[in-house]
RNA sequence: GGGAGAUUAGCUCAGUCUGGCAGAGCACUUGCUCGACACGCAAGGGGUCACAAGUUCAAAUCUUGUAUCUCCCA
């Protein structure tokens, strides 16, 4: 039995229990295969906007493919957030006074796993409660043993193969977290800041030598100039003076200054700066590195004591001073400067020159192109290849270790004199390069970049580097759902890894989703405190609501910009659907076979006909991934054609008995195969409703496929929907009755079946004959094509009071519109009068005029 | 500076590839407790398809240019 209102709340953990315990979300057994892995996210998040959106969607396309047959995986998991995870536990030590420094680091592991074993499901416990199919069982964690051992397998692979590297070479190093951290994890801000223009001394010149970061100067090794220069080409090879520090050091000449720049000489700090960093080693000099991974000022050999272990910025203040009393500042002038910051810590990075191990990425990437030239691996929509393929033919070496102690620790071992040995272990290196075991190994102390282990994600999920049966099925994955912003930090990691480690691509489709806004378009952001948090939604709402709300708005690429207005609306859909399954309940009660055969009645084929344009088109465009057209299509034909129209129509069929049998079966038909269209977005709703009419649940059912009947009514229908449409407009604009029946005069043969139709839903009497119209009578007409019917309309309007009532309000409507025109044409308050207003007025003429126009067309009619 | 995308009803977007009467949902207005549903029913209003030029019998759609906005990279 079915309750008598919808509501969401009270049985959708009911299904979600019953799908797990029946473990639904499994895969069953197929010559179809569809795979999906979730793009892992954070263990320490909590779900926003975006995960629901990228997971309606997945969930969606993952049902789908379950109904229609596919052994289906969609396996879920989550990465362990290596600097974000141990920033955290940190901050929870640090409440108790104590640091993970205190603790040492198997200590302080063991802590962090203590908080993943206690708050690391908070993310999949909310993805659970918005009924996401993911098979639970095959769960996933970056750090779990298996996935550990294939980043132990990828890194010792790569490094054979020559394509992992340790280097010393110049990083983004972020002074807070005390780490390297990639290129991509770099946000560059636009900020107004200063530009100095400091003096150095040439002999007994000055030079002025523009900058944005005075502080660098203590690490200066040269002064460069372009060499077309001019001005300067008579200094080149000269040595200059750098002020503060009072080093000498030479003039060099470099392409890489812009002489157009400041003065066109450029001082050059090779140990902090990328360009600087280049420049240095073109002309061989000298690096000296000035400014510590804390961020401070050091070096005992180039320092002054008094500058030594300030802070970078207050360093800058007093070297400024400095120059200042000297003389040698020459201006300073406000300048646009591009900051780089951290993307986790928010500080301002410091290029740093330290020893790192990098993935070499050229041969990597030259695959992986490939495979994206060639079709193999899609972008819907296409476009976004341009952005990859754009990233990928510029892509640097990427670095993979973090100074941190929470994620994959590199497995690399040191022998006293620094030597270095890479293995799966220590015993393994041990036995690969024949190290006596009095040697002693010390192990690298640093991490993997977490996106490290996300790139093997496709297959270490499945079991890699073990060749296991879920690996053989289901690799390479179908379809991988991604918001464009990490087609860098996943797609194309992934698509390298693949390649290199399975020698397959890890994905076939790349389906594109945009980023969810506001309903200003502005992007979600705590500071702006536009979020909207999708599990209190889902608690107003319902999950369904809230699913279907995003699945409505997701096409490929589009950004979403969502209002809570939206799921409100998908609830009032989901009402809709439990009072149509009401209605579907109260008319088709008695109905024992349910078997369809022979449709005779046209607008039960009508109804059938329509049913199969809306699977075949949702079908195809769905294959497109034009989900929300899909749904938007289904989400028309339910309201409108069935329900609307269909159900009316049926009402009055199954009051017959000779069609009682026939309509009912086509009604319960059509309706429960909609709703399993309508399933893969609604589930809960849909279950509960399949469940009052069957004993097997929707999610074991197989998808609709076309009811078997043709269809072709020379445009009866048509003309039977704009006679009805016609005669209830009459009525409405002449404010009858809506129950009122009309008597309507039939002035054309027309379908016998109309008749029936007509006089219920239209509410009139057809008459063949009007005997008691009079020659004075004001006749409308009803026309549709070829089916004519005409009114007596002064029957049921009194057409003199009508008339009368109408020029009133015209009236009315042209005193208001004059005062509008009035009022723009003078120029005063033109001038004067808040811009809104002047739209406000130009507005209500328009409206004001448009009304006018309608009236004067329904007086005309009457009086003549 | 380089690249990508967008501009259609008050709002959010289809339609553009393949030219053929400008669409949907929401919002709005009016009327309605008609036995599924007021989370509803019925009716209605609302658009110079950013602008300009061109091709064509015909342009939202094709070509060229312009403007504005968004994003990515440097």
């Amino acid at each position: 039995m079915q309750n008598e209102t919808y509501d969401p709340l009270s049985i959708e953990s009911k299904w979600q229990e019953k799908w797990e315990q029946g473990k639904k979300f499994q895969p069953i057994e197929s010559d179809k295969k569809f795979s999906i892995v979730i793009p892992p996210p954070n263990v320490t998040g909590s779900l926003h906007m975006g995960h629901a959106l990228e997971h309606s969607i997945i969930d969606v396309i993952t049902r789908v493919k379950r109904m229609n047959g596919f052994q289906t995986l969609w396996l879920p998991g989550t990465d362990h957030a290596g600097i974000i995870t141990q920033l955290l536990v940190e901050k929870d030590l640090e409440e108790s006074g104590v640091t993970k420094h205190d603790l040492g680091r198997d200590n302080f592991l063991s802590k962090v796993w203590e908080w993943k074993e206690k708050s690391g499901d908070n993310i999949t416990n909310q993805m659970k409660s918005l009924g996401m199919s993911c098979d639970w069982s095959r769960e996933r964690f970056t750090m779990d043993e298996g996935l550990s051992k294939a980043v132990l397998e990828v890194f010792v692979s790569l490094y054979e193969n020559d394509l992992i590297y340790k280097g010393t070479r110049m990083v983004n190093w972020d002074t807070k977290l005390k780490s390297a951290v990639s290129d991509l994890e770099v946000s560059s801000e636009t900020q107004l800041g200063k530009l100095w223009t400091i003096k150095y001394k040439v002999g007994e010149e000055f030079l002025s030598i523009a900058t944005t970061r005075p502080e660098t100067l203590l690490g200066d090794t040269a002064v460069a100039v372009n060499p077309t220069d001019e001005r300067y080409k008579h200094l080149i090879g000269k040595t200059i003076q750098i002020p503060v520090v009072n080093r000498d050091v030479k003039i060099i000449a470099d392409e890489y200054v812009d002489k157009d720049f400041g003065s066109g000489c450029v001082k050059i700090t090779p140990a902090h700066d990328f360009n600087d960093y280049e420049i240095g080693q073109r002309h061989n000099l000298e690096l000296i590195q000035c400014i510590d991974f804390d961020g401070k000022i050091v070096n005992d050999d180039f320092v002054p004591e008094h500058l030594r272990s300030l802070e970078r910025f207050e360093a800058r203040e007093k070297i400024i001073q400095i120059l200042e009393k000297e003389g040698l500042l020459e201006k300073v002038e406000d300048h646009e400067i591009q900051i780089p910051k951290g993307d986790r810590s928010k500080t301002i990075l410091e290029p740093m020159i330290s020893d790192q191990w990098f993935v070499k990425t050229e041969k990597l990437a030259k695959d992986a192109i490939r495979v994206v030239e060639e079709d193999e691996v899609k972008f819907i929509p296409k476009n976004w290849e341009k952005t990859y393929f754009e990233w990928m033919y510029n892509i640097q070496d990427w670095c993979v270790s973090r100074q941190q102690w929470w994620g994959h620790r590199i497995p690399a071992w040191y022998d006293s004199e620094k030597n270095v040995y890479v293995g799966l272990s220590e015993e393994d290196v041990r036995n690969k390069y024949k190290l006596d075991n009095n040697i002693q190994l010390i192990q690298d102390e640093d991490v993997l970049d977490t996106w490290f282990s996300s790139a093997l994600w496709p297959f270490s999920t499945l079991g890699w580097p073990e060749e296991t049966e879920d690996l053989s099925t289901y690799y390479p994955t179908t379809l991988l759902v991604t918001g464009f912003d990490i087609i860098f930090f996943w797609v194309a990691r992934m698509i390298m890894m693949g390649l290199y480690s399975m020698n397959a691509i890890p994905f076939g489709d790349i389906l594109i989703h945009g980023l969810v806004r506001d309903s200003k378009g502005r992007k979600m952001s705590k500071s702006l405190g536009n979020t909207l948090d999708p599990l209190e939604l889902s608690e107003k709402h319902g999950a369904d609501a809230l699913r279907f709300s995003l699945i409505e708005k997701a096409n490929p690429g589009q950004d979403v910009p969502f209002d809570e207005e939206w799921t409100q609306a998908a609830k009032k859909f989901g009402n809709k659907i439990w009072n149509a399954a009401k209605f579907i309940h109260i008319y088709t009660e008695g109905l024992e076979d349910r078997n369809l055969t022979e449709v005779e009645l046209i607008e039960n084929r009508w109804i059938l006909n329509e049913f199969n344009n809306c699977l075949e088109e949702f079908n195809k465009l769905f294959n497109e991934y034009k989900i929300s057209d899909a749904y938007k299509l289904l989400y028309n034909f339910l309201w409108s054609d069935l329900f609307d129209w269909y159900f009316e129509f049926s009402k009055n069929l199954v009051d017959n008995e000779n069609y009682k049998d026939e309509t009912q079966k086509v009604l319960l038909n059509v309706f429960l195969n909609s709703i399993k269209i309508l399933n893969p977005a609604m589930p809960h709703l849909t279950e509960e409703i399949w469940s009052t009419f069957n004993d097997e649940l929707i999610i074991d059912s197989s998808w609709p496929s076309n009811f078997d009947i043709k269809f072709s009514d020379n445009g009866e229908f048509d003309d039977l929907k704009s006679i009805i449409n016609q005669i209830r407009n009459f009525k409405s604009n002449y404010n009858l009755k809506n129950n009122l029946v009309l008597d309507v005069v039939k002035q054309s043969n027309y379908p016998e079946w109309y008749d029936n139709q007509l006089e219920s839903i239209a509410k009139i009497n057809v008459l063949d004959v009007d005997t008691e119209r009079k020659s004075k009578d004001k006749i409308l007409t009803f026309q549709s094509g070829k089916v004519v019917f005409e009114i007596s309309a002064n029957k049921y309007i009194d057409i003199q009071s009508e008339l009368k009532r109408l020029s009133q309000k015209i009236e009315k409507l042209r005193k208001s519109l004059d005062v509008s025109k009035n009022r723009l044409e003078n120029d005063k308050f033109v001038k004067n009068a808040k811009e809104e207003l002047i739209e406000e007025e130009k507005a209500n003429i328009e409206k004001l005029s448009s009304e006018i126009e309608t009236i004067q067309k329904t007086l005309s009619s009457l009086d003549n």
